[in-house]
RNA sequence: GCCCCCAUCGUCUAGGGGACUAGGACGUGGCCCUUUCAAGGCCAAGACCGGGGUUCGAAUCCCCGUGGGGGCACCA
């Protein structure tokens, strides 16, 4: 079968003009060089009925079906003939795609009854919706935090400091559940435990809150060592040298404070940076002037470079001990040396980051504090 | 416009005629814990799209609306 040269001003389907032609006239014709197509010559009445797993039969009047072009003019399947082939010569059993596939189905499934090829299963997907739920996820969407859309291919998601697991049991259950309450699963679990029956065929918006939250159950499951090989680029990336033994004692303090990979920069740069420099007005302790602060901690100088150790142990029980005698609370002190070692109003664990940068700089960073701190007086 | 799919808290979902006072999770609000922030614990608000049927009985089955999504290429 061949396609005359029309020109029709948006025909919406073939108007089948040389579907009677004799195949004997059709292949003279092109023997004589006429440029064609071939067709599927798709049933010009009744029904088709197409079978999909999750959503049973599909029935579709064959009047409302084009007779699609199967071969180009220049010789070349189309992708409707070539992946039906390609499945079949393949011995594909399980067809699972988006619904997007939906109404192109009869036309898939007619091809393999023409063949009369065992026909596969065919399990048409829900589709994910962006955030708001308006519209389809678009593949080629770029990172944009205003609409709430981040991205959805794996290599943005890992960009975006995101765990291959959390990922993985993220999308898992879009679609699909495994029971009324069970939510975390490993890709080991998946492969045991996923069933057809169980997939949700209603579009699902994508929620990246719950992705940051699968994250976060992640992180904190991961053992101390994985955690510091998993944030260790994130620190070579932003120019701070830090050695494992040092990752290794921070990343118990940071391990349940962090969502996503790239905030143990955030949180934890401090660790290695050679100055840090806190904000001269949030030095200053709650409810306290500049003087009762650079005297507060001008004694936590005093009392920690008189311990013989940074033990926690030791350390807290003693400025404890201050803020008593300096009548104020161990918040406000606390508060006031936070800002002074870390540089951060928040931080992890301020006794345990004082051991872990060391004595001498921890020392250095309350005179630095001091200094900002007498200036405001 | 035509065709197809879908429809339970804001979101992801459990539910497949009585077990529903509709369960869980994320998010949100509150309280507790607490040196900040988290994490953790407890509590709370929050849904069966609408209307008709079927049935002794509908979130569950059917129909019609409505809404949302997808598709209408010699792309894939």
């Amino acid at each position: 079968m061949r396609e005359e040269m029309q020109h029709k001003k948006l025909p919406p389907r073939y108007d089948r003009t040389c579907r009677r032609l004799h195949p004997s006239e059709s292949l003279s014709r092109v023997r004589e060089g006429e440029s064609h197509v071939v067709r599927f010559k798709t049933p010009s009445e009744g029904t088709t009925t197409v079978a999909d797993l999750l959503r049973g039969p599909i029935t579709v009047e064959n009047t409302a079906l084009d007779d699609y072009i199967l071969l180009k003019s220049d010789g070349l399947p189309v992708y409707h003939l070539a992946a039906m082939v390609d499945d079949h010569l393949m011995g594909i059993t399980h067809v699972l795609r988006g619904s997007e596939w939906l109404p192109t189905f009869p036309l898939h499934a007619l091809i393999f009854r023409a063949f009369d090829w065992e026909e596969p299963v065919w399990v048409h997907l829900s589709v994910f919706l962006n955030p708001s739920g308006k519209g389809k996820l678009s593949k080629r969407q770029a990172v944009d935090p205003k609409s709430g859309v981040k991205a959805i291919h794996v290599l943005d998601l890992k960009e975006l400091a995101y765990l291959p697991e959390a990922v993985v049991n993220w999308i898992a259950l879009m679609g699909w559940s495994y029971d009324d309450h069970t939510e975390l699963f490993s890709m080991q679990d998946l492969i045991e435990k996923f069933s057809f029956e169980k997939l949700n065929p209603s579009p699902a918006a994508v929620n990246y809150s719950k992705l940051e939250h699968f994250n976060g159950v992640y992180i904190r499951d991961l053992p101390m060592d994985e955690l510091v090989r998993r944030i260790r680029p994130y620190f070579t990336t932003a120019g701070l040298e830090a050695g494992d033994d040092q990752l290794l004692a921070i990343a118990p303090l940071i391990q349940e404070r962090i969502r996503t990979l790239d905030e143990a920069v955030a949180i934890a740069g401090f660790f290695f940076r050679e100055d840090v420099e806190p904000d001269a007005e949030e030095l200053l302790g709650k409810n306290m002037d500049a003087k009762q602060s650079a005297h507060a901690a001008h004694r936590s100088h005093e009392v920690i470079a008189a311990q013989s150790s940074m033990d926690p142990a030791i350390i807290e029980p003693a400025l404890r001990d201050l803020a008593q005698e300096l009548e104020i609370t161990a918040g406000q002190l606390f508060g006031i040396l936070r800002l002074a070692v870390t540089g951060q109003k928040v931080s992890p664990p301020l006794i345990e980051s004082m051991e872990v940068i060391g004595k001498t700089k921890v020392l250095e960073r309350i005179t630095n504090a001091i200094e900002l701190l007498e200036a405001q007086i």
